[in-house]
DNA sequence: GAGTGGTCTAGACCACATC
DNA sequence: ATGTGGTCTAGACCACTCT
């Protein structure tokens, strides 16, 4: 664990722990360096995770502050919260398997995951649910090559505790695009929306860290059972 | 300008004009500090931004990677763009003024907006459309004393454009929300939903590089003309 | 002018990937 | 073993805010 990580770890412990309170300035970059025993580089990195958290602002010339927010809600905006782990709680999740099958990718999804028209992908459709209740909608594509030898088995408990524990890929980054659209007979069915409601879509782009695109996902909604939260910070 | 948003700025040039091509490996660290004439630290902050905007990837004992993505979606996806540049293109923006008020902030409000129950705060909603299609209603709450004296006219033009640069105040980040419910009567109005179709929500708390926060907004859309792209990079 | 953060450098050392 | 990125330091200098 680098350094840096584990002093944006501390001080995150004590804003919400409240030793630092909101709205407040924090002691100033050379008396922090003292306190935590660290080069000033060292310490704006630490302090600059805090910042992409959304917990504090930085104002060259004045100081550092706690950022004035309802801190139960904004803690941990982490990626890994993000992805896998967003449905959560003592829920008991369980997929059906509507599709499973090998597919040659035509036009549209060979350019979504940059391989060549015809190269063959899986196409999985799963609809989900949590604790008996209809969650969400899944149709995922990935490369045969992605996952040579994958069995159905997978698919009915978790595709990325598959991917991530017993093939050890690591996941860089996902590209998400959000909307909405009428829902089709399949959405409606599972979700019990009448004909003309909507569905929301995440769609999704997963890299792994060799930089190949892993699955074209798209996640399906009831409207009003989807939410997304995230923070944008200015340059 | 700081020189490694330069070094940024002319890599991601030369990753767009394909000088460095899709999926193909980037000169190594060392050799890029020569080219540009920077430090390893300095090159480092540069190449973490073209991370961050989902461009590039780099393994350490690998090397920096080119992303394989369908570019032209992804170039820039900077804060500005998210905020009031979102919607653009020729399109003309129209504000139709149907509430400006000032009420004192409720319970629910003076906990999101961060100020005391009661404090006096703007409560306007306007009905915006591009080119006379309608857009997106927003609910926007502005404490009062961040802008004291605000007229009608700058509502039905751009209220960000009148903050940002007749007030010289400046965005330092966002907090967003993205949920649906089902609309009422002043949304069906509007986008001319049918009953028990639902909107779009963006629920965002904008700060000030101050700390304080600017505003609490609700922007409701028609859900098929809603759209949101993110990037969530690993750790 | 004093206080405070932002950037940059040179160099050292570490951690991981690949062969 | 070698190549490559990641972290950390000490110190210099710059840029902005506040009063």
């Amino acid at each position: 664990m680098a350094k840096y990580r584990d002093i944006a770890d501390q001080i995150r412990g004590k804003i919400i722990s409240g030793e630092y309170t909101v709205g407040t300035k924090l002691p100033y970059e050379y008396v922090l360096c003292v306190n935590y025993h660290c080069n000033k580089e060292t310490m704006k990195k630490a302090l600059d995770i805090l910042v992409k958290e959304g917990l504090i602002i930085r104002r060259r010339g004045a100081g550092t502050f706690v950022k004035e927010t309802m801190l139960q809600e904004n803690i941990n905006p982490q990626f890994e919260r993000s992805l896998t782990m967003r449905v959560q709680g003592k829920k008991e999740v369980t997929s059906q398997v509507v599709t499973f099958e090998v597919i040659p990718a035509d036009c549209f999804l060979a350019e979504k995951m940059q391989i060549e028209e015809g190269d063959f992908i899986y196409h999985i459709i799963r609809n989900r649910s949590l604790d008996g209740e209809p969650y969400v909608k899944e149709i995922t594509y990935i490369p045969l090559r992605m996952v040579p030898n994958l069995k159905i088995n997978v698919l009915r408990h978790s595709l990325y505790d598959y991917i991530l524990n017993q093939l050890h890929l690591r996941i860089q980054s996902c590209h998400i695009n959000i909307t909405s659209a009428p829902s089709t007979a399949a959405e409606r069915d599972f979700f019990g929306l009448q004909k003309g409601e909507p569905y929301i879509q995440e769609e999704r782009i997963t890299y792994l860290t060799t930089g190949s695109i892993l699955e074209y996902c798209l996640s399906r909604y009831h409207y009003a059972h989807y939410e997304f939260s995230t923070i944008l910070v200015n340059s």
